[in-house]
DNA sequence: CGGGCGGTTGATAGGCATCAAGGTACGTGG
DNA sequence: CCACGTACCTTGATGCCTATCAACCGCCCG
């Protein structure tokens, strides 16, 4: 098995090399989530994590065979992260920029409030670039859309740094 | 844990019920595969499976606390899922028609092959509707872009019987 | 002060969604 | 056996959204 860590503090990137030399956004890591868990079962990392900020990972020893509830543990979170990734799937395929923007936000404001930080006054550690791969849109959509966004009134933003003024009406986007 | 089930014949699609009673088909699977790999660790089943032809299953028999062997190896297999997602997540994020359709294809082709069939003849079990939600696109452009696909002779199709002509031109539609 | 990175905004073109209208295959009932 | 209906696929016309290219701006840092 591979080696898992723990990420303590800080936020990370999970990127796919492309055979091009171009880096492709898979998702983002905050504290308290396992870091390699596609890796699980194999020997070799297939994605490559990069630090957003600082960041402190802790990694995990794993006592190899034989230990039941850790094995457990680690099925759980498994689980919950193909489930995530399902969520994702579906964020994808709308293929519409409000809504794939709209959802991001969403996603980052419950990972800042599991934190126990804002859920409104969100300070985005990563480029905008990173967010468009991530969502397979080009950032200059990405900026145009929260403009629209904030025309509506539903944001204030500056750069990275965006206040959710209206949670709710974020949400309805999704349903338009 | 919740149950698993090993697909034996036919082949499966993944749904997520939307609210709005539409549903979003959120992949494929063929035999071989196990089905219920994201609900582990969770008593509650977060997606729907609907059989795409006759199919057989079969429950897989869980000893419950304290196999091993059994443990490592659901570790492994969901780890196997969770880069697969990651490939998807790849493919839906590139936002072009012809490649999301090519990938696809691809994909199915190397299914296909797994199972001992033709990796060039692919009888299609599932609906272009199917596949369209699949990917995140309209099955009019599904159709569209096989349709272009034929055009260049890279592949003769009809409805959903297609023969892949020239499966290396194919791959290269990807990197265009 | 100057350079570079990252973000914003504008103009344009192209691709896909959308709506609409056939077409084809298949099953059902007269 | 054929008319009919339905489900699914195909093709056409049109408009919108977003990619693309380009210019500019603000900020940070040397």
């Amino acid at each position: 098995m591979n080696t898992l860590y723990a990420l303590r503090a800080g936020s990370l990137k999970a990127v796919f090399d492309d055979a091009s030399g171009y880096e492709r956004v898979l998702g983002f890591r905050f504290p308290g989530t396992v870091i390699g868990l596609a890796e699980s079962g194999n020997s070799v990392w297939t994605r490559t994590f990069i630090a957003l900020e600082d960041t402190w990972l802790c990694r995990i020893p794993l006592p190899g065979i034989g230990d039941d509830a850790l094995q457990r543990q680690l099925i759980r979170l498994m689980g919950e992260r193909l489930r995530s990734e399902c969520d994702t799937h579906l964020m994808l395929a709308v293929n519409d920029g409000s809504r794939k923007v709209v959802t991001f936000l969403v996603e980052i404001s419950a990972s800042f409030s599991a934190l126990g930080l804002s859920a409104y006054r969100l300070h985005l550690p990563m480029h905008y670039l990173d967010i468009a791969s991530y969502l397979g849109m080009r950032h200059e959509s990405v900026s145009r859309t929260l403009t629209k966004l904030q025309n509506r009134g539903f944001l204030r933003r500056k750069g990275r740094h965006i206040v959710i003024l209206d949670f709710d009406a974020l949400c309805q986007v999704r349903n338009e």
